[in-house]
DNA sequence: CCCATTTGTGGAAGCGCTCCCAAGCACTTG
DNA sequence: CAAGTGCTTGGGAGCGCTTCCACAAATGGG
């Protein structure tokens, strides 16, 4: 790591430091720092000389210096494994970062953010995580590879991780949500509303969401006696949902239900289904997964399990924050929100 | 800012400091110090001593020290002064943290988002950037009211604008595209193959790149003797696309040319126009803007102008290290990349 | 009215790091 | 052989802040 140019400016002339606050309040340093931070211990006199001070000389703390002596550094940040667009265009994503955001502006926390590309920078990701560059780390959609969970767990940053990890799920906190009952709830009503040749397209193979979820559709599948053999794997993006959706229908051209693991996915399979002159729901229904926005908005619209992500993130937050503050030592605490079916026409 | 359970932990036990490092390799801390930071002037015997040192006490430095003397923090802020979904739905903010983290990759930066909401916590986040908690930053997506470009050329902070910004221009650097030209072509091709009855659906008006596409298309008309009062504006979604374009036609039912500010508002038109029995191109020709992924899977494929988010972020963030660095001093540099017309089925 | 408490204050000691500077050293060079 | 040259090295100062500690001043109870 070469650094650059050092530029040591003499910053005596420009920002002024609490000396200078100290000096111009009339108090000591001591003093002047008690009363900017909380003002425990502080007489009303020396705490309103201090505010001026800070008023008038346009006083902002150096954040390095704080946090060389609190060893905190007011961050969190927000890991993400995968950088691809598929991160960003996936409406799962955005609600995180908002309910992230929400939870954090309420603390004047900032968030940063790890993008890590799978493999090369994930070492790069995890040193800077060890530096303590930020106080805690959330991590979402993580990946089997990625032995995250673990290397977080070693390191002792407090974590929270945003769906179960595939290992190390015992040393780390969690938020999740019941995608197995989820996806069984959705297959269930297919199955109610009669039909009999349930196909699904399921998630990635290495998320454990998607492998829940296709846990949850086998159950339903088996409770009911069907045969569950048409199965199709997507990575949650549209197109992948278009290509599984060909070769599920090729392969099993009598399907009349259809359980995809993710709104996007199902948003191809209706337009393949379209193409080939299904009507839906009535030669196949369609359930699908997430509800974020794009449901509803589908032809026809779409019936589908509903993750509250905003919640989940904020949950999440939460916790972390929790953790942080050392409220709570390191105890793998794991949290459920039920996911809620939501009914529209497509099934 | 109440901070919160100190936890001064005595750290001489946990994570090692350069003195133990200067003390295992058995030289000076100075002498570790240069050897960890690129090695100038380290005898070859020194350097591979701290360097066993250092992998075997697993040292990595403080960042908050570091900082505190040499000033800098190794991170950018990139601003979003708007968190909503649109954000986040939107390609052309995907595209952008692509270009931004492609650069930073290779340098070591962190990325920190600051997600300003509109009003309120804008004041934070000028907080945030006047405490130097980053060493620069990157404004995207701004607003005619948050008059960033001048807060951020007052306190001194090295940035750079993704977009003309509204004021202040003449103060900051940005990289932008030719939205006028962008437009005026789109608009020049839908006449040169007969349209005369053209249309937009600009973008909002608080934002230069809309305002910009729309002087376009206004001078093209203008070229062309057209009239130039069919006119709607939406925000960029989707939603909007829809109800402009339902607007537009009930005004203008003569419409045989659709110029629209951008593909996911050209979506919503598309669908609109699909619903009231139009013909693309026939009937009525359309051309999108932007062509980040959407363009080619509409119904039919969209014409459209390109605008090369990945470079311009890229460009943006370069020209963002290098003021970091001081290379040059804050002259106002701006970047003008060009569009171009992507020619599909719909003009 | 004195002593025990509470409350407010400032001095000073670091937090872990970088970097200036002067000194040390092994060589050249005149 | 003395003086100069270039490269390494460690001492030490200091970045701006928080917080421990000791002390002074105010308060209150017996």
């Amino acid at each position: 790591m070469a650094r650059v140019t050092p530029q040591r400016t003499p910053l005596g002339s420009g920002t002024p430091t609490l000396d200078e606050v100290a000096r111009v309040a009339g108090v000591s340093r001591a003093t002047a720092s008690r009363a900017i931070n909380g003002g425990q211990r502080v007489s009303a006199r020396a705490q309103s000389a201090v505010d001026l001070a800070v008023r008038e000389l346009g006083y902002v703390p150096n954040p390095a210096a704080r946090s060389l002596v609190t060893r905190r550094t007011d961050s969190i940040a927000v890991v993400v494994p995968e950088p691809d667009d598929r991160v960003f265009s996936d409406p799962f994503f955005a609600g995180t970062l908002r309910g992230v955001n929400r939870v954090l502006a309420e603390r004047d926390i900032q968030l940063v953010l790890l993008l890590a590309r799978p493999g090369a920078s994930t070492a790069r990701t995890l040193r800077y995580l060890t530096n303590r560059h930020v106080d805690g780390a959330l991590v979402t959609s993580h990946h089997r590879d990625d032995r995250l969970a673990e290397h977080l767990a070693d390191i002792g940053l407090p974590c929270v991780f945003g769906g179960r990890p595939w290992t190390g799920g015992d040393r780390v906190a969690y938020v999740d949500t019941d995608n197995t009952g989820g996806e069984r709830e959705a297959t269930e009503l297919l199955i109610a509303r009669g039909c009999a040749r349930i196909g699904t397209i399921a998630g990635p193979t290495d998320m454990t969401a998607a492998e829940d979820r296709l846990a949850g559709w086998r159950q339903a599948m088996a409770a009911a006696g069907l045969s569950a053999d048409a199965v199709e794997h997507g990575d949650f993006t549209e197109r992948s949902g278009e290509a599984a959706a060909r070769a599920l229908m090729e392969r099993h051209p009598d399907l009349d239900g259809l359980v995809v693991a993710s709104d996007l996915m199902a948003v191809g399979a209706l337009r393949v289904l379209a193409e080939m002159g299904r009507r839906i729901p009535d030669d196949i229904a369609v359930v699908g997964y997430d509800d974020l926005g794009v449901a509803e908005r589908t032809a026809p619209p779409l019936t589908t399990v509903r993750q509250p992500v905003d919640e989940m993130a904020e949950r999440a937050t939460r916790l972390l924050l929790e953790r942080v503050d050392g409220v709570d030592g390191s105890h793998p605490v794991r949290l459920i929100i039920p996911p809620t079916l939501v009914r529209r026409v497509s099934a």
